[in-house]
DNA sequence: ATGGTAGAGCATCTA
């Protein structure tokens, strides 16, 4: 099983990239973020007529998510669980594809240090967090993936002496991340390629990031440990950050040696 | 000198 996170910022601006690339990569299943979209203008049929069922959630102007499955979609949820704090501005999106629990999000970006939004984005994660422990099993086949807007180590970075100071790589951020992990979840990305320099998924429109290899990786899939166990392949496609109206985020992609399970056998997930 | 570019939408806000 293959499942891809990509923030494709801006669905309506990415679309025939995103069908080009659905079409010549097929994932078993797609997370995107940022897109930009209210539910009411979601391309669900064009998605359909590509194989894909689909979940999204999203209000309008800014973020949105979905999450699209070749291998069958059931019991979507939008937002975090009922009995948490409600996701007022639709980061998060969660549904069951082929026995496999999986969750795109899109976490706060933290603006800066001193902005309130930067205590937002601990807190968001402090929910998804609570929202795992009451809605996932750590013995279950779980995903949550997505564009978590924070480098876990400072090797994820190109300069980590360019982000003193900045959001994305502190403390109290790689704490709320490491909490979130704690869960039960393994970036299976970074144990394969352990100590490996200039994996990014995220370059900066500006100043010729990608093309000087200036990049972050902050978009990845944490995997429950009877996925981890079984993890095959993990890859960036650059190349989808490259030619005509890229977005600035590469798509994200791994590979799990597990079949897909009917739908009713997923309950235990 | 707080730069640069992209997207939404039409003045800025977000990233």
């Amino acid at each position: 099983m293959r499942i891809a996170t990509w923030n494709v910022n801006s669905l309506n601006a990415r679309m025939p990239r995103v069908e080009q690339w659905l079409a010549d990569v097929r994932p078993d299943v797609l997370c995107m973020q940022e897109t930009k979209l209210a539910d009411s203008g979601f391309p669900a049929m064009a998605f359909e007529a590509m194989g894909y069922e689909s979940v999204h959630h999203g209000d309008g102007r800014w973020n949105g998510v979905a999450i699209l499955s070749r291998i069958g979609l059931t019991d979507p949820l939008v937002g975090f669980e009922p009995g948490l704090e409600p996701d007022t501005d639709t980061r998060l999106v969660s549904a069951t594809c082929g026995g496999v629990r999986v969750t795109s999000v899109y976490v706060p970006n933290g603006r800066s240090v001193d902005d309130p939004h930067y205590q937002y984005k601990l807190s968001w994660l402090g929910r998804l967090r609570s929202h795992l422990d009451t809605t996932c099993r750590t013995d279950g086949k779980v995903v949550v993936c997505g564009d978590f807007n924070i480098a876990p180590e400072d090797i994820d970075v190109w300069d980590p002496t360019a982000f003193i100071g900045s959001t994305h790589v502190t403390a109290p951020e790689r704490d709320a991340l490491a909490a979130v992990r704690e869960w039960g979840l393994v970036d299976t990305f970074r144990q394969r390629y352990d100590g490996v320099e200039g994996l990014y998924s995220y370059w900066d429109y500006t100043a010729g990031r990608f093309h000087k290899r200036q990049g972050m990786r902050i978009d990845y899939l944490l995997a429950s440990a009877p996925l981890a166990e079984r993890s095959t392949v993990d890859l960036v496609d650059r190349n989808a950050r490259k030619g005509t109206k890229p977005s600035d985020h590469a798509p994200v992609i791994a590979g799990y040696d597990v079949d897909a399970e009917d739908a009713e056998d997923a309950e235990d997930a």
